[in-house]
Formats: C-alpha cells, sequence, structure tokens
RNA sequence: GCGGGGGUGCCCGAGCCAGGUCAAAGGGGUCGGGCUGAGGACCCGAUGGCGUAGGCCUGCGUGGGUUCAAAUCCCACCCCCCGCACCA
C-alpha cells in the first residue's frame, strides 16, 4: 500500500482511536492535569525535548523524540512525580527567510511540495511569503500535532525565540558568557553570494549545496628582477623543495593586482575572489601569460630560479591559477612536463634545459619508486595532461599514500639555499633539518607552511572545493572572510574540563553515547556564534551582529521554569535587565537592589526565584542523536559556563531517527508524512506505539503500514480482552494454580516493564505490554481450561492498562474508563512489583508442563499415532534435592564434581551410585537452562512432579491433543518405561512414552528408540 | 583521515554490555490448514538439513583465540552507514 498517499483513516478502528483521542485530550485539558505547579514537598521531575524548528509542517521523524520524552513524563508522573514537560519554537536563523523568500518568489517547487506531500492547503500558500507569518503557521501546525498526539504538555509556558522577555535572557547569557571571557573576536571564512552580500548556507543554493570550502597554502615566488610575486597555489607545501617549475595556463588571463600591499601576479578570476579575502585588492594591469614563459622566479624555500611554463591543465578559475610543478609527485605535473619535453625546441627557445626539469625525489613511500608520479602516470596510463579523470585518480591516490605513509627523505636540506654562503645557509637549513627533513608527510607540511610563513613567503586563500555552487540568485558563490566574527571558544581548556567533567557524571542514554560526547568535546574548536542576517536576538554589544541559532538555545530550558508566572504578572520585557537574571537564575544581589532597578516586586522575585530553584536542573534532555556533535554539546558546554554545578543537568537522552517503509524520508522522494495526516490515517496511539515500539533508543525506527496494522491488531485484541473481562462473572472460590501463577507472572510483568521504562527501553516495555501480556492472558485462560477467571484477572488487567498509559494514553483512559477506573489513568498511580506475590511453585508447574508439553510435541511430530495415550513417568519426590542442589550449584558456578560431591551426604548410601549418575545428568540438563529459572528451581525445598502434572493434566492434553495423559512415578511405571528411558530421567526430565490408545497394555504398538 | 554506529536465517530486525531454555524473539514473505460462493481480513500450523521417540549435524561478516560451553568475551582482517562545524 502507498502509505505517502493515505489520507483517510485506514479502518474503523484507526477513526475509532482518533475519536477517543479527541475526547480524552479535551477532558485532560479541562482538568489541568498536566500544568504543574510548585509542590515542596513533591519530588519534581523535569523534562525537556529540543524544541521544533518551524519551517515546515511536522512529520512523524520529528514525533519520535516529542514521544518518547512525553511517554517517559507520563510514567515519571504515574511514579508520583510532579512532572513538569514544556514546550517553545525555536524561530532563530536563516531558513524560515529563504523559505518565505522562495514562496514570495513563487517557487513553484516548494509550493507543489507544501501542498502535496505536506497538506498545506493552498489557500494558505500566498500569506507564507512573509517570514513570521511562515513560522507562526507551521509553529501552530506543530503545535496542534502535539496536542493530537496526546503529548502531556503544559501549554502555559510555550514560548518563541523572538519573544522580548526571552531576548532578554539571551542578552544576559552573552554578557556573562563575555564577561567570562568565552566570547572571542576572529577572522571566519564563509560561503558569500556577491549579489546578496550576504553569507549563504545550504538553503540559500541552488540544489540545496552546501558550499565546502578548502583553503590552499599560497607560496610566494618573486619574479626575477621585479617585487611581483606568483602565489602559487598548493594543498601540499611540504613539495616546495621539488619544485622544477612554475605553471600559467597561457590561454588564461592574468593580471598584476596589489594585495594588501605586495605585487601578486594571479588569473583574473583569482583577483576578483581575493577581493572577498584581503582587505585591499586592486588589480593594476593585465599580463599575457605567454610573455612571462621562460621568465624565472625564485623559489623561497631552495634559493633556487626556475623557470615559467605553459600548461593547459592548469584552471584559472581555481586558487590563484598560478601552480608550482613538482614532477616527482604530483601526476598533473609529471604529465605535463612528459609533454613539453616532446618539444625539446620549444624548451630550447624559453631557455630551458631539459636536465633542470628532472623530477627530484622528496618523499619516500612505500610501494612506490623514487619518482611515484611517474609510476602512477604509467601505471593508469596516462596519455597527457587533458587526461583529467585518469590524473585526478591518480592524484587522489598518490595524495592519500604519500599522506598516510609517506616521510621527508633526509637529503631535502641539500636543495636549500645550496648557493649561499655556508654560515648563513647554516642558519635557514636549521629548521628544515630540525621539523622537516625526516618527519612524515603530515608532520612536514605543517612545518613547511609554518617556516615559510614565518618568514613572509607563504599566505592562504580559500576556495570553494565543490564549485561551482550557486546562490539561488544564480550568482557563483565565493569564499568571504568575515573580520571580527564573534566565537564561542570551546577551545578553552578549562571550559572543555568542565563539560568533560558534566558528561562523565551525568545520566546519558544510551551509554554508548557518552564516548561521543566526550569525543565531541575534544574536537570542538571555536564556534561563529553570530551572524550577520536572521532572526533572533542581537548580540548585545554589536547589534550589527544576530547571535546566531544554536548559540541562543543552549539554556533556554530554564525559561520554562518562570516564564508563565512572568507573563501572568505582566511585566514589561525591558524591566528584565540582567541583575533580574542573576538573581532568578543565580540567586545573587539582594531582591530590594534588584527591585529597585528593575522595578520588578520584589515578591515577584522571590517567587520567581523559588520557581528556577524548584523546577531546575533539567533531569531529562530529550533529542535526535543529530543534535550530538552540536545543540547537545553547547547545552552542555552552556550549562557549566553558567550554572553552579546543583544546576547542571542530570540526564541526556539520545534516539535515533525515523524511516519510512525502509526509507529515509526526504524532500526529494516526496516520502515525508506529515504527523497531523498520520494521526488521522492510524490513530495517534497506533502513531505513538510504532514510534516506540518499533526501535531501541538509538536504532532508527522503521515506520511501515504493515507494523501500524501491527499495532492497532493487538490494541483491538486488548480492547476485547478488557470488554469481557469488564462482563465477565468473576470465580468466587479459592485460587487455583492458574490464578497462582498469573499473579507470579504479572510482578515479573510489572518489574520488567518499569525496569525498562527506567532506562528508556521503551521499545522493550512495548512489547511487552502489547505482544507478551496479551499472550500471558491467553494462556491464563487455556490454563483454567473453559473455567472462570478470577479476580486475579482484574488486578492483572488494571496494571496492565496503567502501564499501557503511557504508551498509548488515549486508549488507555478508554480501558480504564471500562474497567470502572478511578479519575484518569494517566494520573493514576504506577503499579508496584511485590515480592511476596511471587509463586515459585505456580511458575515451575507451568513452566515443567510446558516442557513436557514440548517434548510430547517433538516425539508426536515423528510417531505416527493416531489417538496418543501419553505415559509420563515422574522422578519421585525425594529426588527433588538433586535439582535444586544442582541448580543452587550452577548458579554458583561450581563444578559438576563439586556439585555432586556435595550433594551425596543428603542421599541414603544405598541409593548413592543411583543418585550420583542422575546427579550428573542432571547436571547436563539443567546447564543450557535459563538463570531465573535455575534460581526458581533452586528456591523450591520440595516438587511433586506427579502433583505438579496432575494439576495441569488439561492443559497438556490441550496443546498436545493427546487422548489420554497417565502419570505415574518412575518405580511405579514397571515395564510401561523401557529401561533406558527410565535410567536416563530425572527431576524435570521425565520418561515420556506414547502408545495408541484403545490399544491394551499388552501389545501397545509403541515404538522404540534404538 | 578522525570520531561514532553496524554486518544475524528468504527479507526486515531483536539478542551481544551481565557467555548456557539460542536453530536464535517479533514482523514480513512463502507454504499448508480453518473460515468464505471466491477473495480480502482474521485464526491455526510450518518455514536450515537429517532423523518413525524428546536426538544429531550445519549455522549469527572472515580468520584465529579464551572457555566444559561463544551470535554473545579477546585479537586480527574485510565490508557498509552516519557526523566532521557556523547549518537548523
Amino acid at each position: 500500500m502507498e502509505i505517502a498517499k493515505q489520507r483517510k483513516p485506514v479502518n474503523e478502528f484507526a477513526a475509532w482511536l482518533f475519536d477517543i483521542a479527541s475526547k480524552w485530550q479535551k477532558e485532560w485539558s479541562s482538568a489541568h492535569i498536566f500544568e504543574p505547579r510548585v509542590e515542596p514537598e513533591k519530588p519534581k521531575f523535569f523534562i525537556t525535548a529540543a524544541f521544533p524548528y518551524p519551517n515546515s509542517p511536522p512529520h512523524i521523524g520529528h514525533a519520535r523524540t516529542y514521544t518518547i520524552a512525553d511517554a517517559y513524563a507520563r510514567f515519571k508522573r504515574m511514579q508520583g512525580f510532579n512532572v513538569l514537560f514544556p514546550m517553545g519554537f525555536h524561530y532563530t536563523g536563516t531558513p524560515i527567510l529563504t523559505m518565505a523568500e522562495a514562496v514570495a518568489n513563487g517557487d513553484k517547487q516548494l509550493i507543489d511540495l507544501f501542498i502535496e506531500v505536506y497538506d498545506v492547503p493552498p489557500e494558505v500558500i500566498p500569506k507564507l511569503g512573509d517570514p513570521l507569518a511562515l513560522a507562526r503557521y507551521f509553529h501552530n501546525e506543530a503545535k496542534q500535532a502535539m496536542k493530537e498526539m496526546g503529548y502531556s504538555i503544559d501549554w502555559r509556558r510555550e514560548f518563541t525565540t523572538i519573544d522580548p522577555d526571552f531576548q532578554k535572557m539571551i542578552t544576559w547569557q552573552f554578557l556573562r558568557l563575555k564577561a567570562k571571557g568565552y566570547l572571542v573576536q576572529g577572522t571566519h571564512p564563509v560561503g558569500w553570494c556577491p549579489k546578496h552580500n550576504m553569507p549563504v548556507g545550504m538553503h540559500d543554493t541552488k540544489g540545496d549545496v552546501e558550499p565546502e570550502i578548502g583553503e590552499f597554502v599560497l607560496i610566494l615566488f618573486r619574479l626575477e628582477g621585479s617585487d611581483v610575486y606568483l602565489p602559487a597555489a598548493t594543498l601540499r607545501p611540504e613539495t616546495v623543495f621539488g619544485v622544477t617549475n612554475i605553471w600559467l595556463n597561457p590561454e588564461a588571463e592574468y593580471v598584476i593586482a596589489e594585495v594588501d600591499g605586495s605585487k601578486w601576479l594571479v588569473s583574473a578570476k583569482a583577483a576578483y575572489k581575493l577581493g572577498f579575502q584581503k582587505l585591499n585588492v586592486k588589480v593594476i594591469e593585465k599580463i599575457d601569460a605567454r610573455s612571462l614563459m621562460g621568465k624565472r622566479v625564485v623559489n623561497p624555500a631552495t634559493g633556487e630560479k626556475v623557470p615559467i611554463l605553459p600548461a593547459s591543465f592548469v584552471d584559472e578559475s581555481t586558487a590563484t591559477g598560478v601552480v608550482m610543478s613538482v614532477p616527482a609527485h604530483a601526476p598533473y605535473d609529471y604529465a605535463a612536463l612528459r609533454d613539453l619535453l616532446q618539444n625539446p625546441e620549444e624548451l630550447k627557445k624559453l631557455g630551458v634545459d631539459p636536465e633542470e626539469l628532472r623530477p627530484r625525489p622528496l618523499i619516500r613511500v612505500k610501494g612506490f619508486s623514487e619518482i611515484p608520479a611517474r609510476d602512477i602516470v604509467e601505471q593508469l596510463g596516462v596519455k597527457a595532461q587533458e587526461d583529467r579523470s585518469l590524473l585526478d585518480e591518480a592524484t587522489k591516490k598518490l595524495y592519500s599514500s604519500e599522506y598516510h605513509y609517506g616521510y621527508m627523505r633526509d637529503d631535502i636540506i641539500e636543495y636549500v639555499y645550496r648557493d649561499s654562503p655556508s654560515d648563513v645557509r647554516r642558519f635557514i637549513v636549521a629548521p628544515v633539518k630540525a621539523w622537516i627533513a625526516g618527519r612524515s608527510v603530515p608532520e612536514a607540511r605543517e612545518a613547511t607552511r609554518a617556516w615559510l610563513e614565518a618568514l613572509g613567503y607563504a599566505d592562504k586563500m580559500y576556495e570553494i572545493l565543490n564549485k561551482p555552487v550557486y546562490c539561488r540568485c544564480g550568482t557563483e558563490v565565493v569564499v568571504k572572510i568575515l573580520h571580527d566574527q564573534w566565537f564561542l571558544k570551546y577551545s578553552d581548556p578549562e571550559w572543555k574540563a568542565k563539560a568533560k567533567e558534566l558528561v562523565l557524571t551525568m545520566r546519558i542514554l544510551p551509554e554508548e553515547m557518552r564516548r561521543e560526547f566526550l569525543n565531541v568535546i575534544d574536537w570542538l574548536q571555536m564556534r561563529a556564534a553570530a551572524r550577520t542576517r536572521g532572526l533572533g536576538t542581537p548580540l548585545p554589544w554589536d547589534p550589527s551582529w544576530v547571535i546566531e541559532s544554536l548559540s541562543d538555545s543552549t539554556i533556554y530550558m530554564a525559561f520554562y521554569t518562570i516564564n508563565y508566572k512572568l507573563r501572568q504578572a505582566g511585566i514589561d520585557p525591558e524591566k528584565l535587565k540582567p541583575v533580574f537574571w542573576d538573581y532568578v537564575y543565580l540567586g545573587k544581589g539582594d531582591v530590594e537592589e534588584v527591585s529597585k532597578e528593575t522595578g520588578v516586586p520584589v515578591k515577584l522575585l522571590k517567587e520567581l526565584r523559588r520557581e528556577f530553584d524548584y523546577w531546575y536542573p533539567v533531569d531529562s534532555r530529550h533529542s535526535g542523536r543529530d543534535l550530538v556533535p552540536n545543540h547537545l554539546t553547547f547545552f552542555i558546554f552552556n550549562h557549566v559556563a553558567i550554572f553552579p554545578r546543583d544546576k547542571w543537568p542530570r540526564q541526556i537522552v539520545v534516539n535515533g531517527f525515523v524511516l519510512l517503509q525502509g526509507k529515509k524520508m526526504s524532500k526529494s522522494l516526496r516520502n515525508i508524512i506529515p504527523l497531523r495526516r498520520a494521526i488521522r490515517v492510524y490513530g495517534p496511539d497506533t502513531v505513538r506505539a510504532v514510534l516506540l515500539s518499533a526501535a531501541e533508543l538509538l536504532q532508527d525506527v522503521d515506520f511501515t503500514h504493515e507494523v501500524a496494522l501491527s499495532v492497532m491488531s493487538q490494541l483491538r485484541s486488548i480492547k476485547g480482552i478488557v470488554e469481557d473481562v469488564a462482563k465477565t462473572e468473576l470465580h468466587g472460590g479459592a485460587e487455583r494454580l492458574a490464578d497462582r501463577w498469573l499473579r507470579s507472572i504479572l510482578q515479573d510483568r510489572i518489574e520488567a516493564v518499569t525496569n525498562a521504562f527506567e532506562n528508556l527501553r521503551l521499545r522493550t516495555a512495548s512489547i511487552i505490554l502489547l505482544y507478551e501480556m496479551p499472550k500471558d492472558v491467553k494462556k491464563y485462560f487455556t490454563l483454567l481450561g473453559g473455567g472462570k477467571p478470577g479476580s486475579v484477572l482484574k488486578d492483572y488487567i488494571s496494571a496492565w492498562i496503567r502501564m499501557l498509559a503511557p504508551i498509548v494514553p488515549h486508549f488507555a483512559e478508554e480501558m480504564w474508563r471500562i474497567l470502572g477506573g478511578e479519575g484518569f489513568v494517566s494520573t493514576a498511580a504506577w503499579p508496584v512489583p511485590h515480592a511476596d506475590m511471587r509463586d515459585p511453585f505456580a511458575e515451575l508447574t507451568v513452566y515443567y508442563a510446558d516442557r513436557v508439553v514440548e517434548d510430547i510435541k517433538e516425539i508426536l511430530k515423528l510417531a505416527k499415532i493416531s489417538r496418543p495415550r501419553v505415559i509420563i513417568a515422574v522422578s519421585k519426590p525425594s529426588h527433588w534435592v538433586l535439582a535444586s542442589a544442582v541448580a543452587r550449584g550452577q548458579l554458583d558456578r561450581k563444578a559438576m564434581k563439586e556439585v555432586i560431591r556435595s550433594i551425596m551426604p543428603l542421599i541414603p548410601r544405598e541409593e548413592r551410585k543411583e543418585a550420583a549418575f542422575k546427579a550428573r545428568k542432571l547436571y547436563e540438563a539443567l546447564m543450557p537452562v535459563d538463570r531465573d529459572v535455575k534460581a526458581l528451581i533452586a528456591s523450591m525445598k520440595e516438587f511433586d512432579e506427579k502433583k505438579a502434572l496432575e494439576e495441569l493434566k488439561d492443559y497438556i492434553k490441550t496443546l498436545t491433543g493427546a487422548e489420554e495423559i497417565v502419570i505415574v512415578y518412575l518405580d511405579e511405571a514397571g515395564d510401561k518405561v523401557p529401561r533406558q528411558k527410565a535410567r536416563a530421567a530425572v527431576p524435570l526430565r521425565p520418561a515420556i512414552v506414547i502408545e495408541e490408545a484403545g490399544s491394551s497394555d499388552g501389545d501397545s504398538r509403541q515404538a522404540h528408540g534404538s
């Protein structure tokens, strides 16, 4: 079924689920049960999930994090915590702007996407051209969807990041960060549209391409006899020692430009681009590259004078259009040189001796000769420098090999200023000898760059690596260097240390993520904290910058604790000066003074402080795993920077994504299911249950139609059970084995589900609740064999429905009502397991019977018996001591011999030989048994197997289709049981013989094994 | 490259951290049966191989190792996916 096209409820049950959901949402809302207030005597639990960015409607992928947070909130609430679960909306940033601009410009593709995929009504489209209107519209969509999902959110605390009071808080946060020295200024390269005069990110480019910025090192070769430099652009500065010549493209346009005071010869295009990167760039004159051929330039690393030569492969639009030629290690250079050498006349005209162009080995790398570029060019069969794809491949291969396995030869120092006087030379050579020669390529690269830079012969130029990238307006994107960019100094060692301290002490789920957080903290460096445009809060000390969106959403959770009261009091945001926040968030300052300075009443200040102090810190922070390397890590950094330790977050919960029918949801595939549509098609509880049950936390959920149907069919059958039980007259007499078993197993279920919830293993919890527990009930009825259910069933169902409530709250409310439960199940008490209600005898009996059933079925599969009479010969009760002792021994990890030795004294002397044999058999038989069962066996002092099976005779009959079951003790079985079988039988492994019923004892058509 | 996640039966996917009811949950598909005029939906059963007695053999990316016992622990290797920054 084409899930993405479905618009109507898939069936009546889905429609019913949707209807009851609306009903219960209204009831919850009018009862205000999700609007907590400070209750000092009650333990609080503050849960937040990453708020949405409303630039498009929410889809089922967004819903996963919220559903997890909500289920957890509901669980904690039922456990008796005072739970606060609020929600806000993130307006900060540029995508809303570009999205609205595209709508305003009539972007057909986008509008079509909105209407066809996102179900935006066509009449709404025109107003989405305005960024704020667009944000408001999708904000409202998200909010409605969240309500329709039944999230237990306290909506009184909703806000957006462009609300003036919130902006005051951000202003305070940034002033504090600056005061701590965590905000610094520096330069920063960005993708830039020269026409818009604005930075461009992925959202602003044609085809949504992220402009990748790379850094070239420019090595300045001075043109002999002039003050003009040729800045050769390279990614491999360490190869400068082997430069044989400089390449220029004779067909390209070159200019001499004055760049920050010096004269550079670069391509015309490079001059244009450098204009965005250097302070002052002025083109002085055009130059015909042909006129430069044969002229000499000085290699600043060696002092050698090398010729300028023509090469067609040189791309004038990449970096400077000036290339240094290192034929030994660069396939392009090798190929171009080879082309040139085929025309010695031409070289001669230029005054170049082919001998001086001989490739010079610089790097030793295993698997290659001295001239690796030649190896690879010949190996790949490169014919000329125009063989671009082959040469690109060659370059990539060689580059990678040399980078990872290459070492600089020691003799490179030979080339360094060999014509200089020896005392001068020693001085120049020293750093090369110390830091470059003999070093690995990565080390040498860095050292060479630093060395040349220190000498004033190196510079850098940024380039778009995946060029051309075009702005939406059609202009090609260039790299612009922003001067005076503000950075958050996440590189600060003390700050890092504190962040790590938090990561190491807080709870992180799943645990694997802790390591990732530590790694992120390690490599995080400077982070641009402000940008030139977009919605958001101006930087307090320089309003021409807007605080960047990931930087204004790091401690916003604190705002939820007070904004409701703050707004209720109608305080003018202008009054929310830094001292206000210092007092409310940090308890700093004198309340009277703060009141006087801000005009906020003392009483309110104190109340706000109390609210914050009660609710903070965040007890659980939820988000998708994509936010780990950014938002969540910034969340950690900013908390440790701003707040004292007792207000640091306690827990982070990270979840994976949502796939649709096994595929990633994407705009291009148009397979995005808006949340509100899914809610209508399947019912909110179905969507919730699928999102929670289809994968464990970190795995991706695959949302499929089939799974949704499966969930619905489970819910439907649970509904059937509940309705039946509500109507059924219960058995009034004494408890039977089945009753005891159900009560016992219930305790186990409660414990397992509770434990799963505590650890956010919601898939485990959901599977027990949706799939295992119905099986219990079914089994209970089988065990009853037609008898009336006991009152334990009501207890079981009651606990079950309560545990279902966090997963499928509307459904649970409806079931709770049918059961006659008091109030809302959403606020009912979470069930608690009672160890004293465990009944080992009942559990072991059922376990034992089930194993016997399995064995009987196995035998019946092979033996062709039409009307089976099953004779089960069990061990006598006095042998039980063997079973419990062996189980105990295995639990204590004792070896067989040891166990047997310890049992012997318990056995009468004359039986010891047989008992030892049985014990050995038992040891083998129990070896593979689950620990829980072993514990069960060990805990039982006595166990009469005959009595146990007699209780469940009908049960065994039903399950095996046996016509007759005869249970005897082994030593009373006589010749009914072959000796071999009798000998092999041990406690819990009875001898089973099956024969044709109807036949008399004497001529049983029993088939014997070998 | 660095960092993270992962490779399980026809497919998807649990199990692995705490080794043993693991030939391996659950779903899908397929096959058989029930139901039905037929189908759908639904229900039951089967779904590595062998076996006329509850068993044996082969199996969880590849190759080694530890152990009475390994899908699970250790070592090496191969392969796949994601992130790497100013973007929410």
